[in-house]
DNA sequence: CAGTGGTCTAGACCACATT
DNA sequence: ATGTGGTCTAGACCACTGT
């Protein structure tokens, strides 16, 4: 009987090979990624939901509990599972890593720079998987934590995914960037990779960073990504770590 | 009839509040650091398991998958469940984070390059969680990939927990550290935590890196844990960035 | 109170490894 | 053929939230 449930899912349009769970959790994106479900909406309640796949209670939260552990979903006892939104503490517990020496995390505080159009240099096609050339949105802020100066961030987007970016759009929000992302353009962030290395401030970056030209700075190189494992966001900072430090995770 | 029998267990002897699956994870972790079962042993299958903790296959696997995603255990379909063993790929994928650039992830060549005793500073018995003044070994080593000096680590252990090691303990092993510390003392590292900042590097250091005294270096503060949460190693490492890069993960 | 997610049961069959 | 972990079922009760 259990058997014969299966096989007939299977055979009703789901791959073969495949486990059930994961077929539900790629239903579940599409359906958040096509818009039926948006950032910060209710899903049906599991049991619904299971009616729906027609899998039983396991195999559903074992879906569910996947896309909540990769950040897409939260769920709250009591209340409901919800398409997880952007906000400043998802922001600092999941994508900012730079932590003040000696005081706990806090959410930085972030002038603008500056913002102009670009175009995407090879370095910037390969990280952001566009042609050479695509039109680029560059954004440059400064991050302060605790009174200080911490890093200056070179932010580069396909211009494409963001139709309509100003420089009164990134002045005029009051919100983190990756809410405003979300909000004003229906591209949501659920995942960055980044790498770190060692290099010495130009002095362009000094000035900005109130340190002396030639100081050792810390360079995270970020790329962002949505659904489907698509690039949106290209961060390159420079830090300087005499009061903070990055922590991974 | 199944709530029955789960007040029955909670009774006779569970913490109440608890959920059932961690109780079993910390049994698990329990007998694995008690010694019953060692690195690399194969645990009773988990149906066995199941009896002699008085649960169901769902609760039990979920106490299993636990300890497997934290890196304890290891799950191999058709073979059973093993306590984790250290090895250079488990080394590399879990707990060394710099890569080569436009290269895969590799195993670096480590050459031993001091060896002494030493007593634990303010810095060093605030990481390892001793008290002051307490002996530690300091290991110096030199790290290479794809045939280029890329860090120095300097390497503190409590010399409580690695009764008998010497200069020929470390120079004659042929296996990562880690797989050493298991195999000869019993120490299992089982979670690492790092914080990075950027430095300028000293003279000994630039020597040793085979750079300019002065040039910007990647600091890697790293303070490996076991079971229970123990510090048992504190890593300084100073890495030259400019053939390879610190990915987090 | 009703409704949600959180935990747990007592099995079943499937895929893989070893003998 | 046997035994392992991997997946899945069809429920149950518990803990929490909001009315």
């Amino acid at each position: 009987m259990n058997k014969m449930a299966t096989r007939t899912l299977i055979e009703g349009g789901f791959q073969s090979g495949v486990p059930l769970y994961k077929e539900v959790r790629t239903q579940i994106l599409q359906a958040i990624s096509s818009g039926e479900w948006r950032a910060g909406d209710a899903l049906p309640t599991e049991r619904q939901l299971c009616e729906r796949f027609h899998v039983s209670m396991g195999t559903l939260r074992k879906a569910v509990d996947d896309l909540t552990v990769t950040g897409v979903l939260v769920r709250q006892q009591g209340r409901g599972t919800f398409v997880a939104r952007h906000s400043e503490d998802r922001y600092i517990f999941s994508f900012f890593h730079l932590v003040p020496r000696n005081a706990q995390k806090e959410y930085p505080k972030v002038d603008f720079q500056n913002f102009k159009m670009t175009i995407a240099d090879e370095f910037a096609a390969d990280q952001l998987n566009v042609r050479l050339g695509t039109p680029l949105v560059n954004i440059t802020n400064r991050l302060s934590l605790g009174g200080h100066v911490a890093s200056i961030d070179e932010i580069f987007l396909p211009a494409a995914l963001f139709p309509g970016m100003t420089r009164e759009v990134i002045k005029n929000r009051n919100t983190t960037l990756y809410q405003m992302y979300q909000d004003k353009f229906e591209v949501t962030v659920i995942r960055t990779a980044e790498r770190l290395s060692a290099a010495v401030c130009s002095v362009r970056q000094g000035k900005l960073l109130e340190i002396d030209a030639g100081s050792p700075v810390l360079r995270i190189n970020r790329v962002a990504y949505s659904f489907n494992n698509q690039p949106v966001e290209l961060r390159l900072s420079f830090a300087n770590t005499d009061r903070c430090e990055y922590v991974p995770g």
